[in-house]
DNA sequence: TACATTGAGTGATTTGGATCACATTGCCTA
DNA sequence: TAGGCAATGTGATCCAAATCACTCAATGTA
């Protein structure tokens, strides 16, 4: 499919860019249709582009030595994933899979390389990114280290939640397609059955409900939030 | 004390610096000297200032919301930490404490900003080294979704291995100044007791043994590597 | 329409590792 | 050289969560 230098205008990230190098990145780039679960990085390879996600939704996703699926980050339109081969030619730490039907582009690491050595602002904005995936995995991190599986899930509950969310505790929010119980499980490194446990309890304490399998609506964010940061017992 | 542009210099960072960078980078830097425990970067707060490790030895840990340790990385001489704000203005994740007594520059993140801008080589350094941080997490992430204790300790004593090491997989190695086993269960997330008890068993079967406090001896490189990758039970 | 698949819910049973409560060793330093 | 502290070693107890073995509901599809 054909790239548009008007398409790759609409990613943040090529905002500033001129038109002559709008045009030669387009030509370089290509566009791709992924069917729901398809995987569209490969951990472990040396992937020469990097994805910049158009429509649909993508998963980071690694898999533990003895197979099990770990969930780590969502890619949303207008994002991109896959940069860190911009940084150091090193192979794919994590698979990328389609969570649902997706439209990508894929712009050569080589192209993007050289265009950000020569603007500053894309290298800063790429630095930035990788920035913010260390502050993201430093919290998942300290998140695995919690003692309690209650506290565990609320808090990867309140991770999902974007910070406009988060600024209004009062209101009720709502997590569009969320995670499936085994998602999660994966995500907060408990058994599935547990998750279920928990939101169960949560359920019965209305702190959450569900609206059909792809709204789950979290009623009371204040005590969430208190639950996560452990200010809270259930 | 003093920093002048040669101390600067030994920063394999700044190597392709000119004079004149690096003289103006020195006047704005400043060197410290830290004790043994003493935190040098503190999370949470505003950092403005990336630390430069000269001598000694440091740690970055963080602590979970009910006030466990947890080991996230070591800076060795040469290397340095608290890089993040170059990117993003944003407060340093995580705390950076002096294992050992330790000589620091600390280098002001707008002069480095600024470098950094003007250098697309350190700037690249910068996200090369961001980028390696993000693999290392994401490994030490796969770690901690291990079910197996006996695996996941083995596993980050793998980890602690240079790579060089892990070439020799038939020669025996070492790791000078090994963490402590409370070091040890708090970066793979288990209790002391458990980890004094893995390390019993490793030394019953010959893998591992102990010179010294500040040495630790693999003897068996091979099977410790088996049982990180899940193919060896014992 | 029947069948397969995926996600969710739930009890019974088991168990691995946390926790507790010590002992021991080897330091550093006052 | 006595005292103190940090690191390590070890047994006994206990309990939260994994595992197992199901059911049930909702979708997708042959």
């Amino acid at each position: 499919m054909l790239v548009t230098p008007e398409l790759l205008k609409t990613f943040s990230l090529f905002e500033a860019l001129g038109a002559e190098d709008l045009n030669n990145l387009s030509q370089r780039s290509q566009t791709e249709r992924f069917a729901r679960r398809a995987v569209i990085l490969n951990a472990g390879s040396q992937e020469d582009r990097v994805c910049f996600l158009f429509e649909g939704r993508l998963q980071g996703v690694d898999f533990t030595i003895d197979g099990r699926e770990v969930g780590l980050y969502f890619v949303d339109p207008g994002d991109y994933c896959g940069e860190l081969s911009v940084f150091d030619f090193g192979a794919q730490p994590e698979y990328v899979i389609a969570l649902n039907p997706a439209v990508v582009v894929f712009v050569p690491v080589e192209a993007l390389r050289e265009i950000a050595t020569r603007h500053p602002a894309i290298m800063t904005s790429l630095g930035y990114k990788l920035a913010a995936r260390v502050r993201q995995m430093t919290l998942q991190r300290s998140l695995l280290g919690l003692p309690n599986i209650t506290q565990r899930v609320c808090c990867q509950l309140w991770l999902l939640l974007s910070d406009d969310q988060k600024k209004l505790p009062d209101k009720s929010s709502e997590i569009k397609n969320p995670p499936t119980h085994m998602e999660i499980a994966i995500m907060v490194n408990v058994s599935r059955e547990t998750v279920t446990r928990v939101f169960q309890h949560l359920q019965k304490l209305q702190i959450v409900s569900r609206d059909g399998p792809t709204k789950l609506i979290i009623n009371d964010l204040q005590t969430l939030k208190g639950v996560a940061e452990g200010n809270q017992q259930l």
